[in-house]
DNA sequence: CCAAGAATTTGATATTTATCAAATGGCTGT
DNA sequence: ACAGCCATTTGATAAATATCAAATTCTTGG
């Protein structure tokens, strides 16, 4: 048996077009990961060692605020990249955590590896710099969808674009998200109110 | 007469060291701008063909959400980048606009120059990768910083890191940012309620 | 399969924030 | 300096959402 890379290759493919020795030195470093519902990609105050690409199943970030209320940021969905951002470029331990909402597949390339690639070729250089500026709009997307909206709006917009995270995402995790409560969620997916 | 390059320099030895060559390279590409107080860096529907790199003075990202309403998503404050993201990396015309508060004294270099010198050098595709990052956890930080938090904490917060912005933006364009009427704004920052 | 715990729903009520209306204050162009 | 136009404040009220409490449903380990 040998592994399967193509939905990486399609995903990086996205970005860059490396030439093969490029891509045999990529693909040496990756190695694909395993985790079970429950179990973390990133655990909170350890360093974040790995970039995820997520082959299969569902995770979330989450962090702890100020009042040391778990909150959760952000949902991971088959095809996208995981890791504790901030945690993973500063290489700081973060208040950070990704946990596995169901079983998860998905391969990883260390922070160590990534680095260097990035000082061997300008493709991944180049690759690094397209992905974040990806996440970047991703982000101010998300961002600005939280402007000028009501809870219910945000509810509306969410369950629209991610009908399939209300299978795996208990209801307090995707409150958190929207920043509302469980019991408006209950009751807003109820269309009381 | 001649440019002062200091601010921005510094502001990219930050990221990178660039040679002397690089660094002729890349200066001679930026230009220097000035703008009224209510000129636009960026226009809606126009292609945003500059990063900016704001020397002096303030400025705010708008765009229209779904219902025509102009919303604040963004502050730029002396020492920042601005440009729509989405729009500039993307290149299409997009429903945002950049407007300057104050007079504003920007360096900026155009998309087109900026595509010369990440093929020509794995310095600045570097440094765009590492800008990207930086904003990236810049707005990882708001976006967080909005979930879980009243409209009073959001106020708070703001008031407590960006103080100097009441002096050049009306309630408005800050009520808009923070997702909260003009009327609770003035109420919060009356401390009624 | 059952029991225990967790997740979700529902109800009653309180709090926060928005909305509408009007008064006051500040700024700008002539 | 003044008129006219915004910006801001204040008040009264309504609407949205949170909170607290309890009932119900679902899930999981044994």
């Amino acid at each position: 048996m040998h592994t399967n890379y193509t939905a990486l290759k399609t995903f990086i493919s996205f970005f860059v077009t490396p030439t093969e020795p490029e891509w045999d030195d990529f693909l040496s470093r990756v190695q694909t990961k395993r985790f079970e519902k429950g179990e973390n990609l990133v655990s909170r105050g350890k360093t974040c060692d790995y970039l995820y690409f997520i082959l299969d199943g569902f995770a979330r970030h989450c962090m702890l605020d100020e009042d040391g209320v778990e909150i959760t940021t952000w949902f991971n969905t088959p095809g996208s990249l995981a890791t504790d951002y901030a945690g993973f470029t500063i290489g700081d331990p973060q208040p950070f955590e990704i946990q596995a909402l169901t079983p998860v597949t998905a391969m990883c390339i260390s922070n160590h590896d990534l680095q260097i690639l990035y000082d061997k070729s300008k493709t991944w250089e180049r690759m690094g710099r397209l992905i974040n500026q990806f996440y970047l709009i991703q982000l101010i997307k998300r961002n600005n969808g939280m402007l000028n909206k009501s809870a219910r709006e945000r509810f509306e917009e969410f369950s629209s674009t991610n009908q399939e995270l209300f299978r795996f995402a208990p209801l307090k995790y995707i409150a958190s998200y929207l920043n509302i409560t469980i019991e408006t969620l209950s009751r807003l997916r109820a269309n009381t109110y």
